[in-house]
DNA sequence: GGCAAAGATTGGACTTTGTCTAATTCATGG
DNA sequence: CCATGAATTAGACAAAGTCCAATCTTTGCC
């Protein structure tokens, strides 16, 4: 939940850093997602995009979000079977999911030990290990 | 995973349990569900109700997955953000997820510990938590 | 058993999230 | 400035799931 602040050039190096080339669609999307620490679908991602301006389109948006994921900046979220939900913070962390609200916090991973993780079998690796707790009003 | 034989008799009871009424393609459904003990999607479950005589339709199925799971019979598991999986086991349990196969077994509650579980905010329930550990080949 | 009311099922239209494609636009470096 | 490869785009498409109005079953009651 650091609330760091990205200049353009802070962006166009992470971006440059992990193989992307930096256009301006890139870019917006990148500052959409780096500027807030919130988890958003790819809907609030397009909707954020272009609301100074609207020049970024959903193909992008989607083409983006998952070159993004691939390439290790952004990590994705499976909690609602509506939507996926895109996570700036990819280092190890738990999620907190309000089914009433749709609203989703972080954990942070020191919070909450696991023990026992299961050994992957020979030839298979842990790709990660995502605890999502489920909570409700009343 | 245990492979328990239900009777006919057996899943009318279940459901009158439950406070289902037990039609003819609620029965087949949970006999798909409870006779194997996996997590299936949607479309299996419709396609594995039909394999004797074609008598259950999509809306049906979809009815009565949420039937069952608003009953608390079954409950889903959101790993893909493409389907949803049906869990005719609703005790406390957490999930392998082969990424590559997209194959869901079951990690015993025992066999994973974990500490240091948020509490609620007042005015909330957890409602539960899920533990899905991603596995992948290399 | 026979009947009516309540409840369940159904085909198909519809919605939503996401992907694909072929055409266009853009960036770049020589 | 231009050629070339990469990125973007509109809109068609796909798949999962929901909704609806018409029809069919089940059930409680006589
Ligand atoms: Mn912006
Ligand atoms: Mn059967
Ligand atoms: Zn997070
Ligand atoms: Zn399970």
């Amino acid at each position: 939940m650091k609330a760091t602040s990205y200049t353009r050039e802070d962006l166009v190096d992470l971006l440059r850093r992990h193989g992307i080339a930096p256009t301006h669609q890139r870019l917006e999307i990148a500052h959409v997602l780096f500027s807030r620490c919130e988890h958003l679908a790819a809907d609030r991602v397009l909707a954020l995009a272009n609301e100074r301006f609207a020049e970024t389109s959903k193909a992008t948006v989607y083409n983006t979000l998952n070159l993004f994921r691939d390439r290790g900046l952004i990590r994705e979220v499976i909690v609602d079977p509506k939507r996926v939900f895109y996570d700036p913070n990819t280092e190890p962390h738990h999620h907190l999911y309000n089914v009433d609200t749709g609203e989703l916090t972080d954990i942070a991973a020191e919070d909450l030990r696991i023990s026992g993780m299961p050994v992957p079998p020979p030839g298979m690796v842990t790709e990660g290990v995502d605890v999502i707790v489920r909570i409700r009003a009343l």
